[in-house]
This record gives C-alpha cells, sequence and structure tokens, in this order.
DNA sequence: AATCCTATTAATCTTTCATTAACCTTTTTG
DNA sequence: CAAAAAGGTTAATGAAAGATTAATAGGATT
C-alpha cells in the first residue's frame, strides 16, 4: 500500500476549500484545510505535512509571506500556490523546475492532483542530496559557514567550536526536532550518558547566545530531544 | 562538478527576496541575502562573494551608493542591478570599470540567470589576471607580490619567505577564515604536529608586522584555523 | 671556513574550552 | 503525591592548543 501523503490546503473561501479537501481526501491524500494563514501556522507546527496548497490571496496575510514563514517551521516542504493574478505568473513560472509550482483559478481538480504527484516524487528522489548553505538564518541572528561565525545584527559573537557545531546542526533543521542520538553521533561521535550532561550544557551556553532575539528559543523534548524553535 | 558561484542578494522586499533567493538556489548557486544596506556591507567582508545583485531602491541606501561601498571591500566583484526605474545606460557607464549589468523590475528569473552567467563568464576569462593580482591592501599596508615587498605606507618591511607565503595567503582571504589542513598544504605540502608548530612561530611573526596598523590582526578560530581581519 | 639568513625545534608561559561536578528545577512514573 | 529521572545552570578543573621568545641547525654566500 502506497503512503497516504498529508497535505494542508489554504483557502479562505469555504466553497473552493471544501470542494478540494473532499476531492482530495477521495484521491486518498489526508488533507488539512486551514481558512487563514494564521491558522495554517498553527497547523504546520502540530503536523507533519508533505505538501502545502496556499492560496496566494489571503485574508490576513499575503500567500507568499505565509510560504517563507512555512518553510520556517518545516524547511523541505513543497509548494503548490493558487491564483488568480497572472501577474505573478513570470515570477512563479521559474519554479516549476523545484519543489515549488503554481496553478491559475478556476481549479481543475485533476490538473491538481498531478501536480500534487509530481511534487511528491520530486521530493523523495531528491531526498538524498545534501544542502550546503553558507549562511543559516535564524531571526536576527546569522550563522556562517564558512569562517564560522555568529552574527546577531551584524554584531560578532563568538563561539566555541562545539558551540558552533551544535548550533550549526540545531540551524540546519530549524523548526525540527533533533534526537539525542542525532546530536551526539554527529559531534561527539559517541551515545553515551556522559556525552549527554556535556550536551546539556552546550544548549544552555546556546541559550545565552541566542537570547537577543526573544523569537528563538532551544527547546526541549523530553527524553527525546532538541528543537530550535524559530517563531515568525 | 561545476564549482558553486556564491551571490549576494540585496533586496528589502520579502516575497521578492524570498522567491529570488529560492530561485536561484535551484539553480545551484550559493545565495546569500541581505535586506538592507548595512546588512550587505558586513556580509561582503565576511564571505568571498563571486557576483552581486543589488536592487537600487533600498530603504536606508541608494544601490548605487552601496555598489561603490561594496567595490571598496571587494574591488573584483561584478554587480547586477534590479531597478524599477528605467534606467539609461550612461548612467551605468560610470559603473563600467568593472562587470555591471542591469535588469528592469518586474524580474524575469529566466532572464536573471543567463545575465549572471553571462557576467561570470566575463570574470572566469579575465580571472588569470586575479589570480596573479599584483598587490593585496590590508589597511595601511600593502603586499607587492611581484617583488615580494610589505609596506606600510611607503615604509618597506622586510618578510622572509615563509612569512611572506603566509601573509599572501591570508591576505587573499582576509576576514575569511584559512583553516590549518588549507594553510600547511599549501606553504608546508605536509600537514602534521611539527608543521603546525611551525605555523604558530610565522603568526607570532607576522603579527608584530603588522601590529603598526590597529585595524589588522591574525585572529585564531581554536582547532580550525586563522583569519587576517581587517576592521571598518 | 666564517658569516649570515632562515626554518625548525625547544622551552615556557598563557589562554581556551570541553568535561565534570554540584546543585537546583521540571517532568515523568509508579 | 512522592520518588525518581531528566533537564537546566553555574562554576571548577585540567588537558590541549596557542603565543612568544630563544636556541639550534642547515644552507647559501662570500
Amino acid at each position: 500500500m502506497d503512503k497516504k501523503y498529508k497535505l494542508i490546503l489554504v483557502e479562505d473561501d469555504s466553497s473552493l476549500g471544501y470542494l478540494l479537501s473532499e476531492y482530495l481526501g477521495m484521491k486518498n491524500f489526508n488533507v488539512v484545510w486551514a481558512k487563514t494563514a494564521e491558522e495554517a501556522i498553527v497547523k504546520t507546527k502540530s503536523n507533519a505535512f508533505d505538501l502545502a496548497i496556499l492560496d496566494v490571496m489571503l485574508p490576513d496575510m499575503d500567500g507568499f509571506e505565509l510560504s517563507q514563514k512555512i518553510k520556517g517551521i518545516n524547511p523541505e516542504l513543497p509548494f503548490l500556490f493558487l491564483t488568480a493574478r497572472s501577474l505573478k505568473i513570470d515570477v512563479l513560472k521559474g519554479f516549476s523546475l523545484g519543489a515549488v509550482d503554481y496553478l491559475k483559478k478556476p481549479i481543475d481538480e485533476e490538473e491538481l492532483v498531478v501536480r500534487i504527484n509530481a511534487l511528491l516524487s520530486r521530493l523523495s528522489t531528491s531526498e538524498e542530496e545534501e544542502e550546503h548553505a553558507s549562511e543559516y538564518y535564524m531571526g536576527d541572528y546569522t550563522l556562517n559557514m564558512d569562517n564560522f561565525e555568529l552574527r546577531y545584527k551584524n554584531e560578532l559573537i563568538k563561539l566555541t567550536g562545539k558551540e558552533f557545531d551544535l548550533l550549526a546542526l540545531l540551524a540546519k533543521n530549524q523548526n525540527q526536532l533533533c534526537t539525542h542520538k542525532e546530536i551526539l553521533t554527529t559531534i561527539w561521535d559517541k551515545n553515551d550518558y556522559f556525552n549527554k550532561k556535556s550536551l546539556n550544557v552546550f544548549v544552555s551556553h546556546l541559550r545565552k547566545h541566542l537570547a537577543k532575539d526573544k523569537r528563538l528559543s532551544i527547546v526541549n523534548v523530553n527524553r527525546r530531544g532538541f528543537m530550535l524553535r524559530v517563531e515568525e
């Protein structure tokens, strides 16, 4: 049996939203429907979606802005934009090569399913490729991977080697849980009681370093691991 | 595998900045996104960019003014301006000291990639002269690669062979980390404990030589390497 | 061969940083 | 709800890395 993919549909129009979620449900997708951007953000935090379908015109926020925030929560999520405007299409068409696509309204449901599957299949094939970003952004902080520098609004913050390694791992997976095992095996090479104690110390240090931006927090998930949370 | 070019995109508009950096990332560019001119200046100091894409209208500074400042930091950097205004070519003529191009908004991303590649290819043909830069400038010091001379405001400072090699490497990568491995393999050919000890001695010598300009410092990044930092 | 120059090695001192310990707070479990 | 486990924070410690100066050795030059 195929994996049942979980989608979030962000659409303020009730009729269209209902119609699409029903239709996609019939097509064996697990659909969560959010009517506002705010709702979408909350839902993204508490669900592991495989794909997001966003109306670009929402009552409370621009769809692109929303996509950015969602990406902050779940960086791997592919997007499918629903747009009535033809204006932005020239901006979006370039994305048809990557994990972003768009559809013009009115929506053709069959076409929608084709696009969804295209995005999902692309995701699974490119899962292996490692991303080597040279900078990670977290709120007003920037972590530069080339010179091992952390900056808060251009102010340099000195990090030790292990502090940097840990923050880099958390930043790479921001808003996603890093398990104890994952952290300890990548940074300490060994997953034992004493290294776990050491990890706690470093988490504490990093919290101090990141204290200047209230939107950032390193949260503990009891018995599982840590997560760098970046709030919108 | 092709070299991954590193670009800085200076764009205050969140939606456009996000879309472009995502798109260029997909096109296998390493993109660093700055939202303000000030941010751009800091990032230019701490990254070795191959190209800069500047919005001409920024909240804190005019894009052309910014380009001049960036040019002061990285003189070889080619520019690509994004402009809403229909600019006449003669305005850009003043900038044709280096590789410069411009694109009108709204941006056609495919066109953007074509222009970027055009600028970069122009760069690579003249890469020969970049590698053989005859002088490096660090604060009030000048390192002449042709006659192996270091000068502080015209005052000649005598360097030994290894001192020169090391300073040249650091100067070429100023404000960027040079790892122990990088230094030892390029200057000593072998990366072992004793050469590392020797490196420390030379760093100490160079610090004395560079002491006359307080803005210069050779900083150590524990267990990673050294960096020639040039302030302001 | 004596002198000069320079890179390496040695010796010594200082700094840095990961670990450990100690103690406190929060969460989980029985 | 009490005991136990896990997590949080700060400080002490010691080993490793780095900085600096001096000594040595080896090659080149005269």
